[in-house]
DNA sequence: TTTGATATTGAACAACTGTTCAGATAACGT
DNA sequence: ACGTTATCTGAACAGTTGTTCAATATCAAA
């Protein structure tokens, strides 16, 4: 056998990167072989050749992706006009994207020591711009004196690490939805920089 | 060659679990092979297994030490008489400590999924019964008036994910004192809990 | 229907994996 | 000095790893 009936690259393409972001969130980037990422997409494992160089590109492909798609929803992202709003939407948008990518969001936190020296500055480089966004916006309200923040650059790492755990305990159909989440931590962050 | 002038298990053993934990933190688990570690030591791969039953039990070793100490240091940890007391002792304990146990502390985060169900269990009732240390203090606090928490689970939650995170960007030598660092998460811890 | 591009197989490569164990050496108690 | 025990080596095991590539089957266009 050889090709096989009705594959196009177009759907293999997508697969292997949907798979591979499954088992790498599941077992880890270095726990999984090529081998148990093409049993997934049903194919054999020189074909994954066709559509990565390399298992590591395979890895920075689904992590620049994640960064980017996140940059650019923020960046669509409507929200309010002054700094107290756009914090606002900022917990709330955090909270319900990464809810939603969920496996992407993971390998981003995990999986970022199995990229070489080039491709970690990649990525180090978008996630420097997300935070940069929060930051900002701190800065503006600390200015404007509607915020009470004793140091922007703390509270921009504590506010992202407090937001982004949630993934690590919240489940869908448990006791709170994820619209009342979004107001309890809120609520929180917002007494947290005296808003 | 066979047995090594000067050998000694009191001095191995540890020195295995040195190294181990080290290489763990710096690659994950998965992508250290026995070799690597038994390299670092000054061993042959072998006589890891005069130490260990095998690579899995190492790690769980590695965890379990880690929660059992990171549980007995706060109970030995002096705190106030109050919940605001309390809550500032824990946070400023939470930071401290797992500042020094850096390694550790990123394993016990990273690798849990390493652990077959068993040794899953136990580390994840460690850690459990930690959070639930933080969860009384919110709660004591909530019950006597003197914090406003909308849920106190979530703030549990909230709060550990916001200072675990100070591992992620704090560098000796930096902008910033392990003190000034406590000093600015307790604030912004205290400001949350509406205390 | 023929042709050329596209997509995939399946076997092969050398290196590496966790783990076991008989044999060898050093340390220690007598 | 001697025998015992503790400690480690080095080779071996069977399986897996990422990656390459000639051969082959399907697809799309002519």
């Amino acid at each position: 056998m050889a090709r096989k009936t009705g594959s196009h690259s177009e759907i293999t393409g997508p697969k292997i990167r949907a798979e591979a972001q499954k088992l790498f969130a599941r077992h880890g980037f270095a726990a999984v072989s090529m081998r148990q990422i093409a049993a997934a997409v049903g194919v054999q494992a020189g074909a994954l050749y066709l559509y990565t160089p390399d298992k590591e590109a395979l890895l920075f492909d689904l992590l620049k992706t994640h960064m980017e798609e996140l940059l650019a929803a923020w960046a669509a992202e409507p929200r309010g006009t002054g700094p107290a709003e756009a914090l606002e939407a900022f917990v709330r948008f955090h909270i319900r994207f990464n809810l939603i990518r969920a496996e992407a969001v993971f390998l981003s936190y995990m999986e970022l020591r199995n990229l070489g020296p080039e491709n970690f500055a990649v990525i180090e480089g978008l996630r420097k711009a997300y935070e940069t966004e929060l930051e900002r916006i701190l800065q503006e309200g600390q200015e404007a004196g509607r915020f009470l923040i004793p140091d922007t650059k703390l509270a921009t790492m504590a506010i992202i690490a407090m937001l982004t755990g949630v993934n690590t305990w919240f489940r869908e159909g448990g006791r709170l939805s994820r619209a009342s989440v979004e107001n309890i931590y809120w609520d929180m962050v917002r007494k947290s920089v005296g808003a």
